[in-house]
DNA sequence: GTATTTACGAACGCTCGCTATCTATACTGT
DNA sequence: ACAGTATAGATAGCGAGCGTTCGTAAATAC
């Protein structure tokens, strides 16, 4: 059984690709509906093999019949009309982190079907499943999706991730804490493909999705943590497993990788915590700053983003040197990778402007092709979107046997 | 004209995919013949399909017979068995540098059938124009293959290069060089498809064919000048273009990109020149030291390696230098990619386990995962191995239908 | 109310691959 | 030396699928 083979078969596969071949064009429109006529255009089939697919998909469920459209007042006899039935295959994310939970349903057009959020105050890990459990039962309730229907579910987690075993490194977050016991516990409830998959990697999806899928992106996710997912014509590159992990990547004066600490270098230098330190040393040398008076003994990373936008020359340091040491160690790999643009998303993400032109400024003096800096837009949903991007991908690529063919003419 | 629809078609497709199959199926075993039995086997279609498959391939010539093989002594009728008829389509590929330009001719299995180099002493563009014209016919009446049989022609040049339009920028190689002339004088010469490709690009792709072809590949060219080429899962990555231009990366003392300046600040510190230049001034401050001693005036890179592998400590600390400067610069993308490998070639790569040794042990300390370290086999013929193997890919490409396809049993 | 336009539906012919059968060839054992 | 056997190649019939062509249904325009 080498993998990889061409495959070849009779004419029962032959239709198989075909009927393939009109659900990948309904679903490439979607969610507009199509009239057959335009699948016979598209597909470049004649069109009682359409029609014939087309039958065979609504018996399956895949597709849904719409009456003629009220507003399309053409000639001739109206059209049938059939779009993707996106509750024949819904979806499932899950992204669960130490004070919040997030469920989201999708249906197979990528439409979300309900989003439901729940956070507390540090669960244990059993209160957690507890809680997870609850949290799927209310998603599901608000798309109006029988559990059975769930086509595939994808958690996120942080930490390194190993894709098949579902075995995680490094991972802080929760004492007693095991994705092993998470995957177990969601199959008991949902039958169905449980994947689990790194959180920077899944927002790193979600974030590719949005801007369109092809080239390449590095979306770095920047809160008290610090990770990165990298997407290359829409597919996820893992590296060996730990692809991304640009929290551990060293400063000019900070080297050192220990394995005890969950963290790293750059995490310890640039990671949120280590922003609201730098602010309140420097509110503490300059106590009659704008900074100062903002934050208060309570200085937080937000307080400092603040005060710079409001052009505090004392806060406006502090992000000079977050961004140089940002920028200095993303550097290198904006060069080795080359991408179309680099997205930063996370909760450093909200300082905004302030923050992006300083690394903008830096990154342009240290690379060759400059990629577009964008901050996410998906805010924190980002993962969950992600979550449910890579169930969608894992569904569909179950259903259509044939992923792409050169054209030979 | 969307691209990336999924084909669908009648039963002449079905014909097309299936025959693709089994040459796919030769291919794989190449350059051993198969039995008729085993390609039925190894595709899963009927013996009449695969007969019949064998008989048009074997017309179109991409298919030899072989006669009943004599060493293989079983019971009944002896099977005749078929093989890739490698002159049905051979390639050429092509590394052009100001020095030395090297042609390789291969055939459609990938065996080597010439290569030919010449050495000079700094031509012309002109000069060199027509020294590829001889060195390709050389090489073409070496392999004798007729000039019009080649389908498809690859050339490595340094500098970054436009996948599409075959511009070029950064070359300072040869004065008044231009690779759209070399284009343009291939297509003269040989009636086929020529594509170009950076020379570090194409040096990965031999290296990473060589290791098997799975998992993530960091390849460093590392000579006078320092590129690398990335190769994830036998495709090339290319980024926006200029992916790998690890020459660029800055170091701890020197981060300027200068437009004049063809090198960037990490070959400026590590490059084959600046190797040289540290050994002669630890020369100059250790007179009586090994290295001094082997080098003289003249000392050359070679000379710094070789008095380390002495264990000269002069010497040694150079190198020691020099791979910290390296390792540090690198860490970063070793973090970001998480490749499966990272292999050094080029011209210093002859300094061998000194330098490796070194690397290694200051890599370790600078990531999460470590990649195995190696030394290129390749050793100078990596970029036309390279190209002969991209021009390979690029006819099955055209050849074979269909890529893959996932089994949906 | 008729003509026109557009789309759906059914019948026919073609190609292709799979199953089953028959023939060809060389080795083995008595 | 001859019959037996095992393996491979060649051929015929069957079924499945697609494409082409024709007829029919349903809406709009005059």
């Amino acid at each position: 059984m080498s993998k990889g083979t061409v495959g070849g078969g009779g004419t029962t596969m032959l239709r198989r690709i075909n009927v393939a071949a009109v659900l990948d064009a309904v679903r490439r429109s979607a969610p507009a509906p199509l009239r057959v006529a335009e699948l016979v255009e598209r597909t470049g089939l004649a069109r009682p093999t359409v029609a014939q697919a087309v039958d065979e998909l609504l018996d399956a469920g895949w597709l849904q019949q719409h009456g003629p459209d009220s507003a399309d007042r053409s000639l001739g006899r109206p059209a049938i009309r059939v779009s993707l039935r996106g509750r024949a295959a819904p979806v499932l994310g899950l992204d669960v982190g130490p004070h919040r939970v997030t469920v989201g349903v999708s249906d197979l057009a990528g439409r979300k079907l309900s989003l439901v959020r729940r956070s507390g105050p540090g669960w244990t890990a059993q209160e957690l499943l507890g809680v997870i459990g609850e949290v799927i039962n209310e998603a599901l309730s608000e798309a109006e999706v029988p559990a059975e229907d769930i086509a595939a579910v994808v958690a996120a987690s942080p930490g390194i991730v190993d894709e098949h075993t579902g075995r995680v490194q490094l991972v802080p977050s929760v004492p007693g804490w095991s994705a092993i016991d998470l995957i177990k516990h969601v199959r008991g409830l949902l039958d169905c493909p449980v994947m689990l998959d790194n959180d920077a990697n899944l927002a790193a999806l979600a974030i590719a999705a949005a801007r369109g899928g092809t080239g390449t992106l590095l979306a770095v996710q920047w809160g008290e943590r610090l990770g990165a997912g990298i997407v290359i014509d829409g597919r996820l590159h893992r590296g060996t497993g730990a692809a991304g992990e640009i929290g551990f990547i060293a400063t000019d004066t900070d080297d050192v990788i220990n394995p005890e600490d969950s963290r790293g270098p750059l995490e310890r230098a640039v990671g949120s915590e280590a922003i609201a330190a730098l602010g309140r040393q420097a509110a503490l040398d300059n106590p009659q700053s704008r900074l100062a008076e903002l934050g208060g003994e309570q200085l937080d990373t937000a307080d400092v983003f603040a005060a710079a936008a409001e052009r505090d020359p004392v806060a406006q340091a502090v992000v000079q040197q977050v961004a140089r040491t940002f920028a200095r160690a993303l550097a290198p790999s904006v060069l080795v990778l080359d991408p179309t643009a680099v997205v930063i998303g996370g909760g450093v993400a909200r300082a905004g402007a302030v923050l992006l032109d300083a690394i903008s400024d830096q990154l342009r003096l240290l690379t060759l092709n400059h990629p577009k800096l964008e901050l996410s837009a998906l805010a924190e949903d980002a993962v969950v979107t992600g979550a449910m991007r890579m169930a969608l991908d894992e569904v569909w690529q179950r259903k259509l046997p044939t992923p792409a063919m050169t054209s030979t003419t």
